[in-house]
DNA sequence: CCGAAATTCATACTAATGGGTGAACGATGC
DNA sequence: GCATCGTTCACCCATTAGTATGAATTTCGG
């Protein structure tokens, strides 16, 4: 974590450098012509406001990359987890599709490694009745074998 | 949203130590100001600096908050697609259930949705021989079905 | 060089899957 | 009420997948 680069403790001293420089000819001045020590004072005041300003956007600066890159980590941390967890299914793509409920029940099951008599049991309904299912899927789905479905479906972000 | 640090405060200390160094240095150079005169004019100079970062701050706050933002979501597309696109396959896994080179290439194929047929045409080898790999492979995973081959080797982090 | 493992292929049989067609029933919306 | 859609079920036929068994060939380490 670096605070200051070399390339800023340059400007730095070469910006002061030059202040001095002010100072030096503001107190020629002084000597020269009395009564001006408020047009010294409020010179310092400025200059310095104006380093000051230089020094926070400094400072702002690599606070800022600093404070990025821990939010970035925190965040990948939980972008991981989410990935892993929390599945979020393409509502639009299924919608889009035209992909029924029941049809998605299917291909989920289907999916987890079950046979078409395995679904039709875990459903409790006939054999023949998830063979429906399964070819109505697949002309939906564009494909023509449940590892397909499976391998499309996965990619589409519609199960898993 | 914190602007300074303690290392930060103490650098600056440390800076200002430095032009006092600095600005006694010029004024033995030059026997122009008196000491109370200097403490005065270093005092304005420290003021004024903190009303310029405290400036600074004020300005720049805004702005700092959404460029950390625009950053965030930019870095969670990244962490996204590294995500996606490397997956290492689970060598000991492998290894430890006696999976074959062969073999794991037609656990592959099949994983992309390719009967039995097209892998051996893909393979350069007979439906009969991608069968013999198939069952063995069945085995060694403890499955009787292609797409719980998949399910489990996929879970087991041995493809995708 | 020998044996184990990997790869290849074959035959035979059974189980599972997929395609096509038709139909009944209920819910939903115009 | 009627059309549409989703869900259910059936029958038939073809293809694909899986099991069992046996065997030839290659590869690789001891």
């Amino acid at each position: 974590m670096k605070t200051f680069s070399f390339k800023n403790i340059l400007l730095y001293a070469i910006a002061m450098a030059g202040i001095l420089l002010l100072l030096q000819w503001m107190q020629i001045k002084l000597l020269v012509l009395d009564h001006a020590t408020e047009i010294y004072i409020t010179g310092i005041a400025v200059i310095f406001t104006l380093v000051g300003i230089w020094l926070a956007k400094q400072l702002t600066r690599t606070k800022t990359e600093v404070i990025t890159k821990t939010i970035v980590v925190e965040k990948e941390v939980t972008v991981y987890k989410t990935a892993m967890e929390t599945f979020i299914p393409d509502d639009e793509m299924i919608q889009s599709l035209g992909i029924s409920q029941r049809e998605l029940e299917v291909l989920r099951l289907m999916a987890a490694g079950a046979t078409n008599q395995e679904i039709a049991d875990q459903l409790f309904v006939s054999l023949n009745t998830i063979k429906t299912h399964t070819s109505r899927m697949f002309e939906k789905l564009d494909v023509n074998r449940r590892t397909q479905a499976i391998e499309k479906a996965k990619r589409l972000n519609i199960i898993q």
